[in-house]
Formats: structure tokens, C-alpha cells, sequence
DNA sequence: GATCCTTTCGGTACAGCGTATGGAAAGTCC
DNA sequence: GGACTTTCCATACGCTGTACCGAAAGGATC
């Protein structure tokens, strides 16, 4: 009913039983080669036949390593979030919040290296590095005492929070870098043919006081990392505040 | 040189100009017919050739008035966009926190209503209800004094958390739509399959913690909106503390 | 009314996609 | 040396977006 989760090809450890022809590639080797097609020209120039052809290899043979594209796809996010698994563990006496932070970051990074990763239309897979990710978002506020349903909302709008924004601000320049004009170029030139072709001050007051005031300036918004760190630390500030007033632990509540 | 942002698409308003044959759509129908097909079935179901015979039009005519597949999407979200331009507007003596409350769950009830908007690959177009938006998310910052650049990190984080909560949450649910299986049914097969199969407790201890402390029950994550309410409510707090301490407004800079 | 001009219509065609099918090939095991 | 098992991959099918271009349908002009 539900196998369009990929279960079997995730979890399922199957050894290849010594029998038969052997393969002429592994499955490792089809989703490095995947990723590098992917972080090369995105997840739409990521095609079966491509892959095939910078493994070297029949396009069907792919299919014995992989199901379908989507699996495909699916095992080339583990693999990618395979990459942080090991420096993501709270450290001993690093406060809570240090941690949550740095775990947000170490996200954002991510997805800089990867940026198709936001491209993917479902929701995170369910593998097992994309939920060692996940588990140690949970970490910080289950170990702050807040209550179960609280620190899963929490961990999760957090992990929200840095995929939302890296969506907004990494496609851009994505788009960048497949155009080749360089980014205060594109964003100036984009604006100044927009802003007095189109744009009606009156309509967008808002946006009006903010463009005078300076604050599009590029270097504010997307290219610098700053909003990261300022929304992250803006929501860790809503959640203290949560915790704080009500002890140091108001009752867990689980094992 | 950037004209896959759609701009004279979008903003360029040509009469049609009376002469010739008259077309048997207007743009409007086409966008209309394109939000029908993608409200029932996802944008990966939008294809021209549906389009066209839902219209029962030849196929290439609908390039007389949109130019491209991508080119109807970007109209597509901008016609999605402008069902709520005019509840966005902060109204007379609305606290700052509720306006902003209100218009993140604004954006949140229009991607329950058009799931498909958040599978659109780019950054969200340069639309005119997009910006219109836009605009509303900035106002309450600015009103309250933040600094131009914060005010702007401010509104796009809050959008930003919006949009990956509902990523989050909302293609789960699509899923359950299409394969027709109830919500909890859904969930809890998919988990107790997942959990007592492949589910390695001692990997995930945080999760595992959730998991028998109810964290997960399915009515605390995302079947209620209860999340979006929470996590909006601890990222305003953050910018509170922000806005408080300096006074009531610490010298925007600007018009 | 006939002609020209402008615009839209839409059939055909093409390149690309994911992948089902199934015979050939290449190993291990008895 | 068969028998068996597994992989390889050429071919084919249906689907996609859309370039091309002659045909059609209206207004404008004579």
C-alpha cells in the first residue's frame, strides 16, 4: 500500500549471494554518480540515460541497482545526509541552544553542497541518515525537559525553518551559477530593469521603504549567511523563553 | 538576459489589440483550467495536453497566451496568490504580533488550499500578489521599528517557516489524498510496519523516547495546525526580546 | 465585395524522458 | 558439462514540452 517510501531499498541489507553474472557496478557507484549529476546541473538534468553514460553502462542495468528514479533520488539524500551524521551528536557540556544552532548550520551547509536536496517534490525520506538528522534535532529540547509534543514541534519547525530559507535563498543562486553572471550583477541588473519598468511604489509601500532604506541590499539578505544565524537565534529566544519560566524542567512526562 | 522570470508575462499589460482572429481562451481560462488540474492531482499532473483538452482546444493554442509550461505555472501561483491580497493589510489598531500571526496563517490555509504551489522547483516568482504579500509580511516589522535589513531577515524568515512547515507537513497529507487510505490508518501501519521492522531503538534514542512518550501520536504533529501556531508564536517572542529592550523604536533609517 | 493584414488555430513532428519486456551473456554450483 | 541464477542492455511504448507552419478567421482599407 505504501511502497512509494522506498523501504526495502533503504533499510533492506540483503548481501549479493555470489551466484549468478556479476554486476559491473555497485549501488554506490550509481548514486555518486547521480550526485555528482546532481550537483552539477540540478535534479531536472539528473536523467537515467545520463547516469548511465558516465558509468559507462546500459540504461537498464541501472535498474538492478535502483528500482526507479525516485529511488534513485531517495538514496542519493541518504547518502548526502550521510555526510553529517557523525558531527551531529550534542557535545559533552555544549549548552542546548550551541547545539541546536549548530546543528541548524550544519544543515544550511548541507544544503549548500547539495542544493537539489530542496528540489525533491515529497517530504524527507525516510532513511536511515536522513532520520539520524532528525534525531538529533530532537535532542536539544527533549534535553531542556520540554514536554514530548512540545520538542517535536520545536525540532521539527526548526528543521523548517532552515529548509524554508534555504529554499528562497539558495535557488537564487542556483540560478546564478548556471546563467554565469555573478550575483550582485544579476541582482542589480534584475532589480534596476524591474524596479523602474514595472514597479509601482504605491502598491508596495512596504518593500518601498525597505528599498530606500537599504535594506535589499544583497550582501543583507541572501548571499551573506546572517539571516540564518538571526532566525535561528530569534526562534531558540521564543523557545527559552517557553522553558525558562517554568523551572528547569517542568515534567517530561516519557522514559 | 533573466527573462525565465516570466516579467513581461507577469507585469506586461498589452490590450489585445482588436485585429486578427480572436482567440477562443482567454488567459484567464487556461490559468483557471491549470489551478483545476493542479488542485486535484499535483503539478506533476499538469501537463499542456490535459490543459488543452479540459478546454477542448487545440494543444499549441494555449501558447498563444502563456508562452510556456513554466510560464502558466508562475501565472498559475500569482492567480492563487491574489485570493488573499486584500485580508493581508494589517487593520486598524491590530497588534503588530497578530498581524503577523494572522497573515502567516493566511499563507499557511492558501497552501492547504493549493498544495501544489510549494512543488514549484524556483523561488517564488516576482508575481504582482506574490509581492503583494510580500509587502504584508514586511509591514509589522517595519511598524515596530526594526532596522531595514532585520526587518526584511524578519519577514522572510517568517515566510520562510511557514513555507517549510507546510512542505513538511501538507505532501504528507496529498499522499494520503491520492492513495485514498485515512490519515491515522496511514500513519500507523506505515509506522508499526517501519517501526518493528527495520526501527533500530538504540540509533535513534530521541526518537525513540518520542515515539513512547506519545510525541508522535499522529493528532500532535500534523493533522492539527496546532504546529504552525506554536512555531510562529516562539519566533515572534524571539523578535519581541529583540524589540523591546531598545525602547519602543531604535531608529529605522529611512523614508 | 474583394483584397490585404494580422492574429490565432492546431496537426504534425521531434527530441527527450522513465521504464516494461525479454533474449543473450556471464558467472556459480552440482 | 549442464543447470541455475543473476545481470546486461537493445528495443519499444507511451508520455512529455514545444518548434514549425499552412490554414483559418476576423478587421481594415480600397
Amino acid at each position: 500500500m505504501a511502497d512509494e517510501h522506498h523501504l526495502e531499498l533503504l533499510w533492506g541489507g540483503e548481501p549479493p549471494s555470489g551466484r549468478g553474472r556479476p554486476a559491473r557496478t555497485t549501488r554506490e557507484q550509481v548514486v555518486a554518480a547521480g550526485i555528482a549529476r546532481a550537483d552539477a546541473g540540478g535534479l531536472h538534468e539528473l536523467s537515467m540515460r545520463q547516469v548511465a553514460a558516465d558509468l559507462g553502462v546500459g540504461v537498464m542495468s541501472l535498474y538492478t541497482q535502483v528500482e526507479s528514479r525516485d529511488g534513485l533520488v531517495v538514496l542519493m539524500i541518504d547518502r548526502a545526509f550521510a555526510e553529517v551524521t557523525d558531527t551531529l551528536g550534542r557535545r559533552d557540556g555544549e549548552p542546548w541552544r550551541d547545539a541546536a544552532a549548530r546543528q541548524a548550520r550544519t544543515l544550511w551547509d548541507l544544503y549548500g553542497r547539495h542544493p537539489w536536496i530542496l528540489d525533491h517534490g515529497h517530504r524527507m525520506p525516510m532513511a536511515p541518515h536522513v532520520l539520524a538528522l532528525e534525531d538529533a534535532f530532537y535532542t536539544p529540547f527533549l534535553d531542556i525537559g520540554l514536554p514530548a509534543s512540545a520538542s517535536a514541534n520545536a525540532a521539527i519547525a526548526l528543521r523548517s525553518l532552515v529548509t524554508g530559507l534555504a529554499r528562497d535563498s539558495r535557488s537564487e543562486q542556483d540560478q546564478v551559477r548556471r546563467t554565469g553572471v555573478g550575483y550582485a550583477e544579476y541582482w542589480s541588473s534584475l532589480n534596476a530593469v524591474f524596479w523602474d519598468r514595472y514597479f509601482d511604489e504605491e502598491r508596495y509601500p512596504a518593500m518601498t521603504r525597505l528599498w530606500y532604506a537599504g535594506g535589499f541590499a544583497a550582501e543583507d539578505i541572501l548571499a551573506g549567511e546572517g539571516i540564518l544565524e538571526r532566525a535561528v537565534a530569534a526562534y531558540l529566544d521564543g523557545i527559552a523563553v517557553r522553558v525558562q519560566p517554568g523551572g528547569t524542567g517542568q515534567g517530561t512526562g516519557g522514559a
